[in-house]
DNA sequence: TGCGACCTAGTTTTT
DNA sequence: CTAGGTCGCA
C-alpha cells in the first residue's frame, strides 16, 4: 500500500494500529510527524470520512505543516480534516456553544462573539483588579496573581475553592483577585487562553448533548507532542474519545520542556494506567543526526531519573565529534561562533546550508548579534520582539476587537487615548466608576457620560467624538467590508496612522510599516477564507503568533532560544553559554526542574544533523557585572571521549 | 496631561 | 547593562 511506503516497521505499526488507545514513544528525530501524517492518510484512504478525524498539535505552524503534508499525500480531502491546536479546537467549539454553559451566580453568562484575551490583556486586567481591591501592586504580587489564576483554572476551581486552598498560606487575597478577574472577563465577554480549555471542558461535563456531537463525530483522534499537554488538555481528549476510545498520542518524555507552563509529564508516564489496554509503540530509529551527536545526547539524557527507559539508534554516519569550545568572554564566544560559521561557509559544503545558534535566555543573543552585524553576516532572530507583541500592532488589534465586541473593556481601554485624545486618568476613573455603578461596559459608560450634565463640557465633547468614532467603526465592521479594507479604514478614521507618522523620527517609520503589515496579514486571510468578515478576522488573529511564520530554511543563520528550537532541525547547531547558571539556569530549585534543564540541553543537541558545537565563556558580563561561570555540570555527565575540547580567547579582530 | 528623571529587576513561554 | 515602570513636576 502506498501510504506505508518509506516507513520502518514501528512506523507501520503506528499507522495500522487504528483502533483503541495507542501511545507512541517517539524519540527525537524518529519521524513521528511522518507517522501521524501517514496515519491520517491511511484512515482517509481506507474510506474513513475526513469529518471523523481529529488531529491536535500545539502550534499553528505544526498544524499547518501537517496539513500540507497530508494534502500532498491524499489531496484536497485533507483540507477539511480538523487539524488544529488545542486552543483553536476549543475556540471553534466555544464559538458555537459558549452560550450553553450553565450561568454562574454573580457573573454574566458568556455569549456569542466573545473576545480572546492574550497574556498581555490578562496582565492588564489582573493589575487593574489588584489595584481595585487596594492590594499591593508590585511585580511580585502580579506574578503571584497570574500564577494562582492559572492554577485555579487548570484545576477548574471556583474562587471559594481557591480561597480554601490559599487561606492557610495567608494568600487568600488572590482568591478575591481571581473572583474579580472572572467577573470582569465575563462582563467583557472575553475568555483568556486558559478559559478556552477549561470552559470547553466544563461545557463537555455539563452538557452531554454537546459532548456527544463531538464524540460521535471524531472517531479517530490524534495528539502530537503529548508530553507537553497539561491536565485539562488530556481530560478534554479523554472526554472526546469517551465512546470509541480511539486515542492515538505521540510524544517523547525526554523532550518535555514546558512544565513551567503547566505541561504535566504524568500524562505520558501514566497513559498506560488510564488506558490499560493501550498499545505501546516505540520509535527508536533516529533519522536526523550523526552517530556522534546522537550518542552524546543520549548519554546526557540517560542521567534523568523520571523517564521511560529507551534506546535510540541511527544508521547515519558517525560524523565529526561534538565540540566544546571554552572562550574567554561572551564576546569571544560570539566571535568564535561567527568565525566558525564563516569557515563552514567558505568550505562551501552544500550539506551544511542551515545553521542555528541556540541559547538559554534571550539576552544572550545580544553579543552574537553584535558580532554578526559587524561581520555582515545575515541572520534571523526568532522572536526577539514578536510582531504581535509590538505596541502599535496591539493597538490596532485593540481597535479591531473593540469594533467587534462592544463589551470588550480591555480593548476599549487600550484605544481610548491612543492617539491622545485628552482623555486621561481622571476621566478614565470617571468612566470606570460609571460603568461599575450601572453595571455596564466602559463603552456604554462613555455613551452615558457624554450626555450627562454632571460632566464638564470639554470632556463631554471628547467623549462624544470618541463614542461616535467607535460607533462608526462598529457600523463599518458589520457592514460587509473586507477585513483588510477595514484595517485601512480604521487606521485613517482613528487618526492612528497619522499619529504614528507624526511622531515618526527615522525608526518610527517601521512602526507604521508594522501596522500596514497587519493589513497584509488580513489580505492573506481573505485569500485563504473568501467572504470572511471583519469579525472572523478578529477572532482568527487572537490565536496567531509569528512563530507561525518562521521558516528555518529561508535564512542561513537562525538565532533562537532552546525552547523555540523544539521541533526544528539544522545542519549545524551552536549552543552557547553551556555554563552553570545558564544550563542549568541559576533559578532552578528542585530536582524536577534540574531534569527539565537537562532535557532542554538534550532537545537542543538533537536538533543538529551534522555538526554540534557547544561553547561557553570563562568570563561573562551579566547585568553589568563580570561573573565567572564554571562549566555546565551536564558536560561532566557525558563520557569525555565523546567531546572534542577547544579553546578560543578571541583576538578581538573586531 | 505629558514628559523626563529615577528606580528596579532581570528564565524559558507552542496558545 | 538596559528596558520597563513609577513618580513627580511643569
Amino acid at each position: 500500500m502506498d501510504v506505508l511506503k518509506g516507513l520502518n516497521p514501528s512506523q507501520v505499526e503506528a499507522v495500522l494500529e487504528t483502533e483503541g488507545p495507542v501511545i507512541v514513544l517517539a524519540g527525537a528525530g524518529s519521524g513521528k510527524t511522518k507517522a501521524i501524517v501517514h496515519r491520517i492518510a491511511y484512515l482517509l484512504d481506507g474510506g474513513i470520512s475526513e469529518r471523523r478525524v481529529l488531529a491536535v498539535t500545539f502550534t499553528n505552524k505544526a498544524a499547518g505543516e501537517m496539513r500540507a503534508r497530508t494534502i500532498s499525500m491524499v489531496g484536497a480531502a485533507a483540507e477539511t480534516v480538523w487539524l488544529c491546536t488545542f486552543h483553536s479546537l476549543c475556540a471553534r467549539i466555544l464559538r458555537v456553544h459558549i452560550d450553553k454553559l450553565k450561568p454562574i451566580a454573580g457573573r454574566q453568562p458568556y455569549r456569542q462573539g466573545f473576545s480572546i484575551y492574550d497574556d498581555d490583556d490578562r496582565k492588564q486586567l489582573l493589575s487593574d483588579c489588584i489595584k481595585n481591591l487596594g492590594l499591593d501592586l508590585s511585580a511580585e504580587s502580579l506574578k503571584m496573581a497570574r500564577r494562582w489564576v492559572s492554577y485555579a483554572k487548570l484545576r477548574g476551581l471556583e474562587p471559594e475553592q481557591l480561597e480554601a486552598r490559599l487561606a492557610g498560606d495567608g494568600q487568600g487575597r488572590f482568591a478575591r483577585v481571581y473572583e474579580q478577574y472572572l467577573t470582569r472577563t465575563a462582563a467583557s465577554n472575553a475568555v483568556d487562553f486558559d478559559d478556552l480549555l477549561s470552559l470547553t471542558l466544563r461545557l463537555f461535563d455539563e452538557n452531554q448533548e454537546v459532548l456527544s456531537i463531538y464524540q460521535d463525530r471524531f472517531e479517530y483522534c490524534m495528539v502530537d507532542e503529548f508530553q507537553d499537554t497539561n491536565r485539562i488538555q488530556y481530560e478534554l481528549m479523554k472526554r472526546i474519545v469517551g465512546k470509541h476510545r480511539n486515542l492515538f498520542v505521540v510524544g517523547d518524555d525526554d523532550q518535555s520542556i514546558y512544565a513551567f507552563r503547566g505541561a504535566d509529564l504524568r500524562n505520558i508516564l501514566d497513559f498506560e494506567k488510564d488506558f490499560p489496554d493501550a498499545k505501546i509503540i516505540h520509535l527508536g530509529q533516529n533519522y536526523r543526526s550523526t552517530k556522534s551527536i546522537l550518542s552524546t545526547a543520549c548519554s546526557l539524557i540517560s542521567k534523568n531519573l523520571a523517564r521511560k527507559k529507551k534506546e535510540l539508534f541511527t544508521e547515519n554516519i558517525a560524523g565529526q565529534k561534538v565540540e566544546l569550545c571554552t572562550c574567554g568572554t561572551e564576546l569571544a564566544e560570539a566571535e568564535f561562533v561567527c568565525q566558525e560559521i564563516q569557515m563552514l561557509r567558505k568550505g562551501g559544503d552544500p550539506d551544511l546550508s542551515t545553521t542555528a545558534v541556540f541559547y538559554r535566555t534571550n539576552a544572550q543573543s545580544r553579543a552574537v548579534e553584535d558580532v554578526l552585524v559587524r561581520c555582515n553576516m545575515p541572520y534571523k532572530i526568532v522572536r526577539g520582539l514578536r510582531f504581535y507583541e509590538r505596541k502599535e500592532v496591539r493597538d490596532v488589534i485593540a481597535y479591531l476587537k473593540a469594533s467587534v465586541n462592544p463589551d470588550d473593556d480591555i480593548a476599549l481601554l487600550r484605544t481610548i487615548n491612543v492617539p491622545p485624545r485628552g482623555i486621561g486618568k481622571v476621566s478614565l476613573d470617571l468612566i470606570a466608576d460609571e460603568a461599575h455603578g450601572s453595571g455596564c461596559s466602559l463603552f456604554a459608560a462613555v455613551g452615558r457620560l457624554k450626555d450627562s450634565a454632571a460632566v464638564r463640557p470639554a470632556l463631554r465633547a471628547k467623549l462624544t467624538s470618541f463614542h461616535a468614532l467607535i460607533a462608526a467603526l462598529r457600523e463599518s465592521a458589520s457592514a460587509a467590508q473586507r477585513p483588510s479594507e477595514f484595517i485601512n479604514h480604521l487606521l485613517c478614521e482613528t487618526g492612528y496612522l497619522e499619529f504614528l507618522l507624526e511622531s515618526a523620527e527615522g525608526e518610527e517609520k517601521t512602526r507604521a510599516e508594522n501596522v500596514k503589515e497587519l493589513a497584509s496579514v488580513a489580505k492573506a486571510f481573505e485569500q485563504k477564507h473568501p467572504g470572511a468578515s471583519v469579525e472572523d478576522f478578529a477572532h482568527h488573529i487572537a490565536l496567531l503568533t509569528d512563530l507561525d511564520e518562521f521558516d528555518e530554511r529561508e535564512s542561513p543563520v537562525s538565532l533562537l532560544t532552546l525552547h523555540s528550537a523544539k521541533g526544528l532541525e539544522f545542519d549545524v547547531v551552536f549552543i552557547i553559554g553551556v555554563e552553570k547558571g545558564f544550563l542549568p539556569h541559576y533559578s532552578i530549585r528542585t530536582i524536577e526542574q534540574f531534569e527539565e534543564e537537562r532535557r532542554l540541553l538534550y532537545v537542543g543537541m538533537t536538533r543538529a544533523k551534522k555538526r554540534l558545537i557547544l561553547t561557553r565563556a570563562f568570563r561573562r558580563m551579566t547585568f553589568g557585572r563580570t561573573t565567572m561561570n564554571p562549566e555546565s555540570p551536564f558536560i561532566d555527565e557525558i563520557p569525555a571521549e565523546l567531546i572534542a575540547r577547544r579553546a578560543f580567547y578571541g583576538d578581538n579582530l573586531l
